[in-house]
DNA sequence: CAAGTATATACGTATTTGCTCATTCACTAT
DNA sequence: ATAGTGAATGAGCAAATACGTATATACTTG
């Protein structure tokens, strides 16, 4: 986007989209507690501390926006993280969050 | 995010906050308008054809989360990008689509 | 000071979306 | 076949938000 043609308006839409499903809370941390490997519905709804219908939606979600994968093993499903960028835009938010805060830290010192 | 300590609640609901800033059509517009330099309000209406209004409370939503720099000269108000990370968000945003975009294409190919 | 221009904001409306509760679906085991 | 368990979905409600119209603010110039 930034070192190419300007994107149409359709692209535009989809990288919105794809934006999108990263800012929600929830979503955030159940693709954080797949980090570290696959999980079934159950322990990420304990994990996350949500509904089980809730997890369940928002894991269709993740699905359908390609993020996620999964895999049927008898009553369990098992969800893990299909797009590899996924961990280096999140550490990319964190980074510049980081930044920012620090940058408020150094204004709070400052006497600001 | 991936690579350190999950993040508490409060921190995940500001990177999700950062995802939502980012999750507008008419946002990515104005911040692919300004890759290449900085504009005033009266230009980014009429390159990314919004209204005025609208154009100038989006401009607001990204200057709220850094994501823009302003700069006032007279009647005229510059805009500019301030966080250098927002390319690079992109730009992998972008290639993890053009990936999976690729793969649906090999899945017509192969006859699907 | 009055008129004009560029930008910001207030308000109302329509749409989207996240959540819960209840139910259904898919599968296993007795 | 029936009961039981894990996961997905339907319906309805509440909150968030994007948009247009109209108005206000900030600044410049005559």
């Amino acid at each position: 986007m930034s070192r190419r043609i300007p994107l149409n308006d359709q692209s535009i839409e989809i990288v919105a989209r794809r934006f999108a499903v990263l800012a929600e809370p929830m979503r955030l941390r159940l693709i954080q507690s797949l980090f570290d490997g696959e999980k079934n519905v159950t322990e990420l709804t304990a994990l996350t501390g949500g509904t089980q219908a809730n997890i369940s939606r928002h894991l269709q979600t993740l699905i359908a926006a390609h993020v996620l994968d999964r895999r049927k093993e008898g009553l369990q499903v098992f969800y893990r993280i299909a797009d590899p960028s996924i961990a280096k835009l999140c550490d990319l938010v964190c980074g510049s969050l980081e930044k920012s805060l620090s940058r408020q830290a150094a204004h709070f010192d400052a006497g600001r």
